[in-house]
DNA sequence: GTCTATAGAACGATAGAC
DNA sequence: GTCTATCGTTCTATAGAC
């Protein structure tokens, strides 16, 4: 009972430092630039040991997709406004593009790759990413909805939808050229992009006041 | 001398069928996803014909880029107000991620992948990528400047410079959505950015007018 | 210029001893 | 659970006949 106490915990200890291990090295190389030998060089623990843990390498970024994941959701369980959301979310990006090793940062650095490469169409990786972004999306549209308390549910609904096209739109621009290396003052522009969603709302619940 | 040329214009004909069946290929795949058998197979030349006209995948995809961008430059010679060019670049996102093979659209769906896998930090066809997306800004930038006669040019040039930043930001985040294939009307959200962009900019003018 | 055959390297994954 | 050795495949690139 002891003894394989004492071996669980190792196991998760491994376990976790593949997890980390992945995660650096995905955040500089993206997925296919990360190979296993790589993954266990980085954890200190032979390949064997890796495959012993993981399936494949398909599920090992399923796995970290979902760690990273659920390291974002406890960061942002508390959602403000949506200037708050574009602030930290623009200048996030700056911060992901660099080499750090926040699993919430991360997960974008290493998640939009997947959204271009298509040819991983029946990579488990790429469906858990996608599965995740349309989740974060209701997340976001959901706590909208909120932020329009004197119209109509239907056009609360709509306004809500269409500002979180907006803001994913717009940061999932900044880190493109975050990733690019665009010369950019990103919390300047997290503003001036609240600015203009703003405005947008501001517009339209007026034509709404006076129909 | 006839012998001469005739092999000449069979030179450049393979050249250009390399260069097609590149592109062709690219845009499904992209730049790791596509091979150099995949190419010689889809120009129907063996892969030394390949490497006799281009040094090796590098340059090919160097050229396979400008190709795109000449294309491009044609066709947006004429600039219209950043309505259009919104209007353009937005619902031709959505083109581009579907498997058409036009060289200007599909210029972004091969070039932003490129953005991001920083890994190939040296290849010189993200280098060309990264000139190009610098070039295209500063081209985008001097055209916005004259849309603002009525400020001083200082106030016009950082107008200008903003508008481009907020505008490429919109455009690459809505090509992430076509590539994620998030179901969303492109050609309504076009509009939409360009409503808020030019809200950004009456407010602005407002602000200087009252200065 | 065209074509075939193959070298050479990298990678994902497994076998099997411990 | 850990570790090493290695298999099988895929890819870039070249050699050399035609």
């Amino acid at each position: 009972m002891v003894t394989r106490r004492k071996t669980h915990r190792a196991s998760e200890v491994s376990k976790r430092a593949i997890l980390e291990a992945v995660l650096s090295r995905a955040v500089e190389a993206g997925y296919e630039g990360t190979t296993m030998a790589d993954v266990a060089r980085a954890s200190g623990l032979p390949i064997g040991s890796v495959y012993w843990h993981f399936q494949n390498k398909e599920q090992l970024f399923v796995e970290l997709l979902d760690y990273c994941f659920e390291v974002w959701k406890q960061a942002n369980a508390s959602f403000g406004d949506m200037r708050d959301l574009l602030r930290r979310t623009i200048s996030g990006s700056a911060a992901a593009s660099a080499s750090l090793t926040d699993p919430a940062a991360a997960f974008w650095s290493i998640g939009l790759v997947f959204a271009f490469e298509r040819r991983l169409e029946d990579n488990l990786a790429r469906q858990r990413y996608l599965a995740i972004r349309k989740e974060m999306f209701q997340f976001v549209t959901s706590h909208l909805r909120t932020s329009y308390p004197d119209v109509p549910e239907d056009v609360a609904a709509e306004l809500a939808h269409d500002m979180a096209v907006m803001g994913r739109a717009l940061t999932d621009g900044f880190r493109v050229a975050a990733a690019a290396g665009d010369d950019t003052d990103f919390a300047r522009y997290a503003d001036l992009a609240a600015d203009a969603l703003e405005s947008l709302v501001a517009t339209r619940l007026k034509e709404y006041g006076h129909a």
